[in-house]
DNA sequence: AAGTGGTCTAGACCACGAG
DNA sequence: TCGTGGTCTAGACCACTTG
């Protein structure tokens, strides 16, 4: 005691860590650049690779940065924005819509899926998996659970299954009138099953998107996206339908 | 090399410990109650305290989790539903809107905003903050950035500074005529300033909502709400105004 | 004062991608 | 084969809350 603490920081080294090369990302590197290595950088900044990369990982949260293994750590572009608001009432697959159906099963939707879709425990529902891609990147993967009572199963009889048979409910739910629709955002980690599908490890954080449609006043589907968190912002035009931009820093 | 690898888990311990202990939450726990310390969590599974805690990172990140220092880490109640698309043509400030006005400023705002804004650098705007209090919890906290062209300096000169002039800034909005509003919703980290508000830790996940509110056909006002992501859902009704809601599980 | 979660270290080994 | 990021360990100390 008696030493005066010139710099009495509470900070953590992490936290100041991840200030210093946010600060560095602004100012002396450019988009797609790859930075030293962990090891180098950690040692650079005299602290262990565990604190260094816990400062990564807060940049790669915020989008700035991103990490593959095997290739190394590189200044990420700025985050694509997704509009998921604009087709009002549509149904998930009219015209316009960017979603590429990968393929189409059926089975028992999760407990939580089942209870907006009022349907018995264990009630099979037509399941369609999409995903969207946006600059050959994938950006986001869907699981769309359309209830027999909505769709019946013969009209998805003539393809037992794949691509096809993904089509050909979509087409079936064109046939109702949508009524409206209900959307929640919130956040999530990736399942193992996702997680390969975005091109990232299981666990990474994902912005979760659960779209409940209504047609002849009840739920006649439910849609749960997941995006990349660290890749995508989500823009949401309720009118005007003028295109958020952010600027660099 | 020949012998049988009963399991050949290429899955992490700690994504493995997140869904055992997700799954014993599901069953063998309930809302609020504490877990064991993560020493002895750790030894009871037989991993470091580290790799332990990369499993509760996870969990707290999905909202299953709420950890404090000092205190223990708890079972969370189901996140919180926050309405933000209802209010489609209303003022920040309208009647029925639960945002608390805590302060007011004027300053210049960030790059990015000022972009919006179509400010010149270094213009000053006011800057009101207010936060958003469900069930006594800090939810979220705002900054609204409102340009003297929208609202002169003189409507908010009555009130030197502090929530009198705040509502002031608010009430100015009022006499203008909202042409519609636009919304992005992203992923970021809490600065130092909103994880004290929203009593987390700076780097604490949030969900940042930007939205542009465009009156006589420029943008006439800009708020960057950032919303606890562990804690809370963003919902989105377009129409039919009904509410989303998980079950348990 | 005791107990909790939060930070940090200095190592080791593994899985993956590219040459 | 080599270099990268990803996982994991076994410790230490700190900041905070509660009794």
């Amino acid at each position: 005691m008696g030493t005066t603490q010139l710099e009495t920081v509470p900070e953590p080294k992490y936290w100041h860590l991840r200030t210093v090369l946010s600060e560095a990302l602004d100012s002396e590197f450019s988009v797609g650049e790859i930075l030293p290595n962990e090891r180098d950088l950690a040692a650079r900044f005299g602290v262990a690779r565990a604190t260094l990369r816990q400062a990564l990982e807060q940049l790669e949260l915020e989008g700035r940065l991103q990490r593959r293994r095997g290739v190394g750590t590189t200044v990420a572009p700025p985050r694509v924005g997704v509009a998921v608001g604009t087709e009002q009432h549509a149904w998930p697959g009219a015209e316009g819509d960017a979603w590429e159906p990968a393929d189409c099963a059926t089975a028992a939707p999760p407990a939580a899926v089942a209870g907006m879709l009022e349907t018995r425990k264990d009630e099979q529902v037509h399941t369609v998996r999409r995903s969207l891609v946006t600059n050959g990147q994938p950006v986001a993967a869907e699981l769309l659970y359309v209830p027999l009572s909505s769709v019946p199963a013969s009209a998805a009889a003539d393809a037992a299954s794949g691509a096809a048979r993904a089509h050909a409910v979509l087409q079936g739910l064109r046939h109702l009138d949508l009524e409206g629709q209900d959307r929640a955002v919130e956040l999530g980690s990736a399942r193992a099953e996702d997680a390969k599908e975005l091109d990232r490890l299981p666990g990474a954080p994902v912005l979760v998107v659960t779209t409940r449609f209504f047609a002849r006043g009840r739920t006649a589907a439910v849609s749960v996206a997941t995006y990349r968190a660290d890749t995508c912002r989500l823009t949401f035009a309720d009118s005007g339908g003028v295109e958020i931009h952010h600027d660099a820093s």
